[in-house]
DNA sequence: TCTGGGGTCCTAGGACCC
DNA sequence: TCTGGGGTCCTAGGACCC
């Protein structure tokens, strides 16, 4: 039935990550409640301590809510340069010993240690490589290890916080079947929620769905349902991927109909993309504007345009995008501008649109945006493009 | 309790071409 | 003039993850 040799997969993720690092930084927030999220009224938890968790707060909560559910928790807003620093150091140390392995995201790695078992066993060696993390970056993680990834990132979720948990080859089905679905990866609110109404609450009812009934449901996630429920997952550790778009966005803290903020907005926005675009020697051929209003709808417009990473091209773009868009004079709530169909290359000059002393003004804002950081510097004229 | 910001992938409908 | 069928690209929206 499956020709695939039996694989070996690790999955390790950092224990609330944030919070561990705000620690490191600051060992007065040990063994207090701490809660990381956004700044403003508006903001969600990104990150909470074990001692809030009690209390109900959980991650994507909206701010507001914790605190009243955990009113002597310290609330910090995050500091993501430091947990850049600390998920490359985590990496090298995996790198180190580690074969074959993926960094899903900034707090997870999986590891492909198939056929390692002959030379040491697996267990043995992911334990090793647990409290070789702690030692050498402060941080406590917790790994599954399994025959896939869905399984042993499952068993990781189950063994935190700082814990680990094996699930023998053979057993993946066993071990699902009791959790409520929406411990499956790939299962969020959406699809819990019309499980339920077809009266599947826990992965064991799921398998007694038939494969064409989820499929006709679910189009082609029903397979996808219908395999994970089993414990079936073929996906390999994929060491690396190329980034396929670059975005920013920003929620305001009121809700405005000011066109000419709004206009500044979308080109700040436009403006920092194109600068982290060019730091990585890339252009863009696709760009969206996205207005998200008062009453939450939230519409996009994209454009295919010649590849660039010009600011002034792309804010002139982003603005026509952004004045076909917003006809409605609504309340907005957020503005955000995408760039996608991405390809390596060098800065196209613009012969005929940009003139010598428009590239030598732009290259200079560039390198004070280098030593400075992107957001330090913009264009006053930009909202008139 | 009114819901962040950074991403990825999938779907459905329409345009366009042969 | 009522009208084919397949392939591909583009756009808009939505689900999901951390």
């Amino acid at each position: 039935m499956n020709h695939l040799p039996d694989r070996t997969i690790v999955h390790l993720d950092l224990d609330s990550f944030f919070v561990s690092v705000e620690r490191l930084k600051d060992s007065r927030l040990k063994g207090v409640p701490l809660i990381i999220g956004g700044k403003g009224d508006r903001g969600v938890v990104s990150s909470c301590s074990y001692e809030t968790r009690k209390f109900g707060v959980s991650s994507a909560m909206p701010i507001r809510l914790a605190r009243q559910l955990c009113p002597h928790a310290t609330v910090i807003s995050g500091d993501f340069e430091a947990y850049a620093q600390y998920s490359q150091l985590v990496t090298d140390v995996i790198r180190e010993d580690a074969p074959l392995y993926e960094k899903s995201s900034i707090d997870e790695f999986y590891i492909d240690a198939s056929g390692m078992d002959r030379f040491i066993g697996c267990w043995k060696w992911a334990s090793a490589l647990k409290v070789k993390v702690l030692r050498e970056s402060g941080l406590p993680i917790s790994f599954g290890l399994a025959a896939n990834k869905l399984v042993s990132k499952v068993a990781t979720n189950e063994a935190k916080p700082d814990g680990s948990m094996q699930i023998p080859r053979g057993r993946e089905g066993e071990f699902l079947a009791p959790m409520p679905v929406w411990k499956i990866p790939m299962i969020g609110t959406q699809t819990s929620q019309s499980l339920m109404h077809m009266g599947v609450s826990r992965v064991i009812e799921l398998r007694d769905i038939p494969k064409d009934v989820l499929q006709r449901v679910f189009g082609k996630s029903g397979l996808m349902l219908w395999n994970r429920a089993r414990g079936i997952d073929e996906s390999p550790v994929v060491p690396y991927s190329e980034q396929k778009s670059v975005s920013s966005e920003r929620t305001f803290s009121q809700d405005t109909i000011d066109v000419y903020f709004l206009r500044s907005v979308i080109v700040k926005l436009t403006e920092k993309i194109a600068f982290q675009l060019r730091k990585q020697h890339k252009l863009s051929a696709c760009i969206t504007v996205k207005v998200r209003y008062s009453n939450f709808d939230t519409i996009t417009r994209q454009e295919q345009i010649a590849y660039t990473a010009s600011d002034k091209l792309l804010a002139r773009k982003a603005l026509a995008l952004f004045d076909k868009l917003y006809d409605r004079r609504l309340l907005v709530r957020l503005l955000g501008v995408r760039l996608s169909h991405l390809v390596y290359g060098g800065h196209q000059i613009h012969l005929f649109d940009d003139t010598e002393k428009e590239l030598d003004l732009a290259q200079a804002l560039d390198s004070i945006r280098y030593k400075y950081g992107g957001g330090i510097i913009h264009n006053a004229r930009a909202v008139c493009y």
